[in-house]
DNA sequence: TCTATTTTTTCGAGCCCCGAAAAAACACTG
DNA sequence: CAGTGTTTTTTCGGGGCTCGAAAAAATAGA
């Protein structure tokens, strides 16, 4: 059953309710901070006060500056960005890419490098990751010390303690526990994310408006895979990251997907299945290892041009997704939708058939009032929503005493 | 943005927290909950001699009377059954049952009627269910004071607040606020609750160590219900009770579902489709209106003494419904199963198709480990767990200073 | 320079939880 | 049957935390 609450752990409930509110709102004064949390000013000043003298708030000028009104001006408080630093890994098909990021949210050192990830060894795989970490760490401009916290996301299914890779699309390699691995190697926390939770994430930081407390993030890529935000939490599977929108049945026995299984939505969606169909290769053909996103947009431009089997390919990945996200809807009802990755460039030829598909089933009742974006760069996406991750978990232990980072560290011996 | 913890919410969870405690385990003693709560035996203590004094609990002897250890004998705490009670409404196909239980969960009044739902008026139907409501409170067995909350439970769609009943395959009235007529009525705070959802509520307390943080409810009846617990939380959809797996799209464009579309799990798997299929009426043919479990017994007499359209019936249930599983699997990974209602005594017919199917998807990597159990009747699991509902609410008000119960009220007069 | 206004800090009061010690309630022993 | 050992429960003092009210601080406008 869950635990009841210590009286001490109040007050780290609290700080961290205040670094999120200064994380999300900028700079805000602390009459803000104590209109957001609800907490009283004497409690913010408190708390403020106490993260000031540990280095992790910085005083500054509020965030408009220009609003010259009576009294007492605000005083901006904002996230002191040599507080810590925090590191993402973001492994995706021939391609990794990491960069280190400050604790206000800014890249300080950033390194890209093609692998050929799907016959790599699995030795090389890991080296490879931690050699470009040790390279990163290594950077003048980096304090070694300061990093609090590693995230990386890989396409394919991750643990719910998100602690290992248990199976990716982009190598045949099973279960590395990258997380492990790299905190073994550098002695910094790591957490292993799925690549289509990241993006949910960042799509919150980038458009609160929209991306509240629920919708769905579809990657539209060689694969399809899905990130989800429900009642304002991040939806992850019993054992895994689950959410494996691309893997749920669309005609059972049907076409080849590359899990090996036949009838899954990817079989119909993925850039390999587009790409099958288009070439009129039948349902059976082995997908193709790889579409570059030149051939996709060659594709769509063909689509769009002429009636043919291009924009038959089309239709019936839109088919393929809207029988799926009505079938979600059932489950979930209708939320907001982001589409990301190339294949989300030609969502005007997929979304009459996605439309008519969603339309034939229970989530479909309210059609019309579904809402799609679309977002064509899947990678940046998720850089974005993998710092921010790594970035709210340090923002858990810096307030959390006793588990204290090094900087929150440094910082309250100086003020003793 | 989530509000900050203010001092006296502490208190108000923490005495949450030793309610929930009795309520689990029975009669515990004072270091039982200690244990089970991770609190001290002081505070512990302090808010069991609150409780008691406000007649929330009682004290008693110890679950274990038998066990005659050295030191001082623990003393048992149970929930004080006159503390509160709480009433249940269950609407389900020609038949409104309603109970009032007492805080420790005993049944003190009930009565159960036949209707005829699927041709009564609005008014006819919510004049019903007010009345037995009424006639109940006029028991001369009961105070009404002291009944704190209603909670109704009906089959079909609820929205999230569980204020109204949005659609329900039993009446062909929609949009129904049962909540909020039963609470103008009579002045107690009520909830309109989804049957399956109760029913997975039931599963927990009954077999909490099969039934933990993550498990599904499947109702096998006219329809195809679900009722699904994740992470130790009742799953519901954004705005909707959710969880409709029976309206997720087994066949694209296939079998003529009650709900109008095509192709969903239940026009395979309700009692309906079954029926349909055994008598070979082919898949466009209007579903009936209600089978009789009598003849779905018979059905599957005839399904188990001979292999012919009866059996073929069953085996595409177990197919829709493996395939549908597939796809929640994806989604969710695999977790224990709850095959309830009429069908669910003949889950030996469904069962092979359904593993087989479940096979082919995605979520049944594991498909061996995937275990099912089945209830062939749904009813008393509906009342039950409307009524752990109800009870775990009015624990959740008795707690919080100032929306105190009546019975709590007086209690504490009578200490003052 | 003074006043009005708004933000931030200070201070005492009131709760709450915890650990340690004391009290209570029994079984066992000789 | 009184004394001893054991376990549960209560009591008590200490340390923290949040809150409201009041004071202090910082500025625009008069």
């Amino acid at each position: 059953m869950s635990v009841g609450i210590r009286h001490d752990d109040l007050r780290r409930r609290n700080r961290a309710m205040v670094i999120t509110a200064v994380r999300r709102a900028g700079r805000p004064s602390r009459t803000e901070i104590a209109a957001t949390t609800g907490l009283s000013h004497s409690t913010i000043s408190a708390i403020s006060s106490d993260l000031i003298g540990e280095g992790i708030l910085a005083e500054g000028k509020p965030s408009e500056a220009g609003a010259l009104k009576r009294g007492r001006p605000q005083v901006g408080l904002g996230l002191n960005p040599e507080a810590a630093a925090v590191m993402t890994v973001v492994l995706s098909l021939n391609f990794l890419s990491v960069a280190v990021i400050d604790y206000a949210g800014q890249v300080i050192s950033e390194e890209q490098r093609r692998l050929d990830t799907l016959t790599m060894s699995r030795e090389a795989l890991i080296g490879e990751c931690v050699a470009i970490v040790r390279r990163r760490l290594e950077d003048p401009d980096i304090d070694v010390r300061s990093v609090a916290r590693i995230a990386l996301a890989i396409q394919g299914i991750t643990d719910t303690e998100a602690r290992a890779m248990l199976w990716s699309p982009i190598t045949p390699q099973t279960n590395i526990a990258f997380a492990d691995i790299l905190e073994a190697q550098f002695g910094i926390p790591a957490t292993m994310e799925n690549d289509c939770n990241m993006m949910a994430v960042a799509l919150r930081w980038r458009d609160p408006e929209r991306y509240r407390d629920d919708f769905i993030a579809i990657l539209l890529s060689h694969g399809i895979g899905m990130g989800l935000v429900l009642k304002g939490e991040l939806f992850t599977g019993t054992h895994s990251s689950g959410g494996e929108f691309g893997h749920m049945i669309h005609r059972p026995g049907g076409a080849l997907c590359r899990c090996g299984r036949r009838g899954c939505v990817e079989a119909y969606a993925g850039n390999y299945a587009i790409w099958r169909n288009a070439k009129q290769l039948g349902e059976d053909t082995e997908p193709v290892a790889d579409v570059s996103d030149a051939q996709m947009r060659a594709l769509a431009a063909t689509a769009r041009e002429r009636d043919g089997p291009e924009r038959e390919a089309y239709r019936k990945a839109g088919e393929a997704l809207g029988y799926g996200l009505g079938s979600l809807f059932a489950l979930i009802d209708p939320a907001p939708v982001a589409m990301v990755g190339v294949s989300a460039a030609a969502f005007d030829l997929i979304e009459p058939a996605l439309r008519e598909a969603i339309a034939q089933t229970a989530g479909g009742q309210h059609s019309k009032s579904i809402s799609f974006d679309t977002e064509p760069n899947e990678l940046p996406l998720i850089r974005e929503g993998c710092a921010m991750r790594a970035l709210t978990f340090v923002d858990q232990e810096i307030f959390a005493p006793g588990v204290q980072t090094k900087a929150g560290l440094a910082a309250k011996k100086n003020v003793a």
